[in-house]
DNA sequence: CGTCTTTGTCCAATATAATGTACATATGAT
DNA sequence: ATCATATGTACATTATATTGGACAAAGACG
C-alpha cells in the first residue's frame, strides 16, 4: 500500500509493519472491518492478518466493533493520541488560531500537516460562506495537490522531495500530471517568501493561502491555511497573508518542553 | 509489565508486545527518553530496543523529542487516536455532559474508561471549588481505588474480575489491602443500583459518585463522576445522582433490552 | 441437493527477528 | 592518565514469527 515499504519480490513482511499497515488502512477506510476484508483489500496472508488482529485486540490497539467480528481502531490508540495531543501542545493555541482567522477572514480556516508522505486537515474551521469548501479532516491527501505541500516539504533537497513523494501523487484530479520541476521551483519561491498561494488544484473556485508554522527542528512543522473563493481571495489577498502571518507567529517556536502547572 | 503477559521464564518477547510496551511506558512517563534509558526502565534488551524506536520512527509512530536522541510519541499516533475519537464520536456529546454536570453541581465532573487493566479520566471539568480535587487526565489508576473502578467491570464474573486485576492493586494508597470478597461484593451492588457513592480511597475530604454509560456491548462502558466535598456531597447525594444519571442517559447507548439501567 | 464463497482455525516449514555480546565513542570522576 | 558509566552500532546465533495451505463450518444460490 504504502509506496515507501514493499517491493516486487514476495519477501516476509514484519509484523510491526503489517500491524500499522492495518491500523492505517483502517483509518482510511473510516470503518470496522472484518479481518478477512483487510487481509484481502491490503494484500497480505489472512493468517497473518488474523494473527495479527488478534495481538492487537489483546493490546486494545483494535476493538470489535460492528459486530460480526469486525474490528476497529482500539481505546489505547485514543490514549496515545492524546498523550501526544497534550505532549507537544499545539492543540488549544491551535483552536485560538482557528478561531481568530475564521472571525477575522470569514473564509474556511485550517490547520495541516503531514502524515508520513501524505498531506492532511489536523484541524479545521468553516468559514461563513454560503458553500462549504471543505477537505475532510484526517483525510490523506497527496502533497502536490495542496499549496500547504510546497511548504511542507520545503527543508528537503530536491532529491528528497522527489524520493519522499510518491510519483503518482503528481497525478492530479484531473488527470494531468504536474511536472516535478515545477512543483519543486513552486517549492523553492515557497520557501523563499514564506508562504504559497495559488487557484486550488482541487477544485476550479477556490483560491488557496498557506504559511508555514515553524516547528522546533526549524522548518515548517504545520501550515495555517485559508480557502477562499477565487474573486473574494485575490481581493483581500494582503490582508489574509497579514492574517495568516500574524497567527502562525504566534503558534510557531513553541517552547521546547514547556509543560505549564495551572494553580 | 502487564501482569497479562510474560513473567517467570527470560523467554523472548515479541516484537509487537515490546514495542507497544515502549509506547505505553513513554505515555506514563510522559516525556522523551533515549532508547537506552527506555530499555534499561522496562528491563528489555538494549539491542531490540533500539531496532524497535527505529522501526517505529520510520513509521511515523514515535518521533525525536527534546534533542539528544531522545523518542516521544509520534504524529500518526495523534491521527490514529482521532479517527478513533471520530468513530466512535462519544467526545462531543461528552463535552457537553460535562458542561452540563459541573454547571448543574459546581463539583468535579469526570468521564473515566479502561485503559487495559486500570482506570482513567478521560475528559474532566473542574468544579467551582475553591480547592482543586483531580486526578489527572490520563494517568494509570488501579481499578479498586475508584467508584467507577466497580461499575467498569460489573459486567465480568468474579472469577474473571480477579484475574483481570492485578493483585497489587488492591493494595490501597495508605498500604492497607483491600478485601477481594468486600470488592466484588461492592461490584455486584453496584451492578444492581446502577450507581455507585463511596468516601474517597485517595483521598480523606472527599465523596464521589459514580454511574455508568452504556456502550454497545451492553455494559458500562464508561463513567460519569462527580467528586465533592464529604459534606457537600452527603448533603446533595439525590440530587448529585439524579444529575448523573440523566446525563449518563443522555450518552448512553439505548438499551437494547438486555441490561437495563434502573431509574 | 450440490457448489461456490466467505469466514475462521490449525499446523508445519523456514525465513528472520530478538537477543547477547563485542566494539566504538564520549563524558565525567578520581 | 585511568577507570567507570552512558550511549549507540554491528553482527552471529537461534528461537520463533510469518506464511501457505489444509480443514471445516456456515451461508448463498441455483
Amino acid at each position: 500500500m504504502d509506496a515507501i515499504s514493499d517491493e516486487a519480490g514476495a519477501k516476509r513482511a514484519r509484523g510491526l509493519d503489517r500491524a500499522f499497515e492495518i491500523l492505517d488502512f483502517l483509518r482510511q477506510k473510516r470503518q470496522a472491518l472484518k479481518p478477512n476484508e483487510i487481509a484481502a483489500q491490503i494484500g497480505a496472508p489472512r493468517s497473518s492478518v488474523y494473527e495479527l488482529v488478534n495481538l492487537l485486540l489483546r493490546n486494545g490497539i483494535l476493538e470489535f466493533s460492528g459486530g460480526e467480528g469486525r474490528v476497529y481502531l482500539g481505546r489505547k490508540l485514543y490514549f496515545l493520541g492524546a498523550a501526544y495531543e497534550n505532549h507537544f501542545d499545539f492543540t488549544r493555541e491551535c483552536e485560538a488560531a482557528l478561531d481568530w482567522l475564521a472571525d477575522e477572514t470569514r473564509e474556511t480556516a485550517q490547520f495541516c500537516m503531514l502524515d508520513g508522505n501524505k498531506y492532511t486537515v489536523v484541524r479545521m474551521r468553516e468559514g461563513a460562506r454560503p458553500f462549504r469548501i471543505s477537505t475532510d479532516i484526517g483525510q490523506s491527501v497527496p502533497i502536490p495537490w495542496t499549496a500547504s505541500g510546497r511548504l511542507l516539504v520545503a527543508h528537503m533537497s530536491d532529491e528528497e522531495i522527489l524520493a519522499f513523494i510518491p510519483p503518482q501523487d503528481f497525478r492530479l484530479p484531473d488527470g494531468k500530471w504536474l511536472d516535478s520541476a515545477q512543483f519543486l521551483a513552486e517549492v523553492r519561491r515557497a520557501d523563499a517568501d514564506g508562504f504559497f498561494t495559488f487557484n486550488s488544484i482541487v477544485d476550479s473556485f477556490t483560491h488557496c493561502f498557506a504559511v508555514p508554522v515553524m516547528g522546533e527542528e526549524g522548518h515548517a512543522a504545520a501550515t495555517l491555511c485559508l480557502v477562499a473563493p477565487r474573486a473574494d481571495g485575490l481581493a483581500n489577498r494582503e490582508r489574509y497573508l497579514d492574517c495568516l502571518k500574524a497567527a502562525a507567529a504566534r503558534l510557531g517556536q513553541a517552547p521546547t518542553g514547556a509543560k505549564r502547572v495551572l494553580a
